[in-house]
DNA sequence: GTCTATAATTCGATAGAC
DNA sequence: GTCTATCGAATTATAGAC
């Protein structure tokens, strides 16, 4: 409401962007409570008051919602290429799916967070497109293979064919793959 | 050729072999000097006088040839069956590749060994498979972010799903990705 | 609200005794 | 060859002045 208030919340808001880009770019241990707030253009001192602890920024930090659509109106046939399309654009867009990512690789909770966004918010979604049960779970872990092992290679380890590759390439890559995965007969 | 040398080559290789299972474990940057010594039962000082530094160690750690045999009298038809098998046990046997994949995330140095490897390792085998020389790397490519995707699932972030599965389940699942990567027609 | 100063750890690396 | 002792740097986190 006051001055002081709206500048605390910029303030607020300029570390957690820093927080961002900093853990996205270097991992959990090597992003610095220092760097980000050198990032931000604020004082070390500044971040702990704000958000306590830098495992308690991170958790912010990597906080996010999938926010999977339900793919009603997508043709069986075309289920793959939904999927696949969603996930490549919501990784280009977000830098957050990154960050988890990229702290997933040393950091157990990290890790659980990753673990718990396939199997509470993807499986969902593909029990209701009449995925069998009893195989959706291993169904939806080998697209997670798929589509995480892309994020490693562009985002991550930024492979350069792969990184050389336009979204619209990629898609058209691996959509059969995805689509396999979801809804051909088991092997 | 005396007992000094012999035991100080014992020592050596307790120290390559506590190395290698704590960066697997913990990464580059959490696999500690001390820990490492701990593990192998001698003095953190020792570690520092048989490999000079840190990073030297890794790189000895993390070193190892995929040894990736040239598939010669594997049939076209079943060439991404050949690879998926040859991967997946390579995997399973040999920590080193998880040694790398973990710090690649984290340590520059071991990113670019890891783009190196498949450059200069998986293309050479695929061109004398005589696939497309304009296409083997984005085909290549491709394949690496299915195989590195699995790899992160099954070994780092042990996805219940992906370690749940046995590896002739998981061949079964990725052959045919690996297949049409390689094979087929491009989009 | 913001910053200075510093406490408390932890790490890689070195020096030197034995 | 092996170990003790320790340095110097970097980090998170805290206490308190302004």
């Amino acid at each position: 409401m006051t001055e002081r208030t709206r500048r605390s919340d910029a303030t607020r808001a300029a570390i957690l962007a820093a927080a961002r880009e900093r853990f996205a770019r270097d991992g959990y241990d090597r992003a610095t409570i220092r760097a980000i707030a050198a990032d931000a253009g604020i004082d070390p001192a500044m971040v702990m008051r704000y958000y306590g602890s830098k495992d308690k920024l991170f958790a912010l930090a990597a906080e996010f919602d999938l926010r999977l659509p339900d793919f009603a109106e997508v043709p069986d046939t075309e289920l793959g290429a939904a999927v696949v399309d969603f996930f490549i654009h919501r990784w280009e867009s977000d830098e957050t799916l990154v960050v988890l990512l990229r702290a997933a690789v040393t950091n157990e909770s990290a890790a659980d967070r990753m673990r718990t966004i396939f199997g509470a918010q993807v499986v969902p979604v593909l029990m209701k497109r009449g995925i069998d049960p009893s195989e959706v779970t291993a169904r939806a872990a080998l697209a997670g293979t798929q589509m995480l092992g892309v994020a490693l290679c562009r985002y991550v380890l930024q492979m350069p064919p792969v990184v050389a590759m336009t979204a619209e390439e990629l898609i058209a890559w691996l959509a059969p793959t995805i689509q396999r995965y979801l809804t051909h007969p088991a092997p």
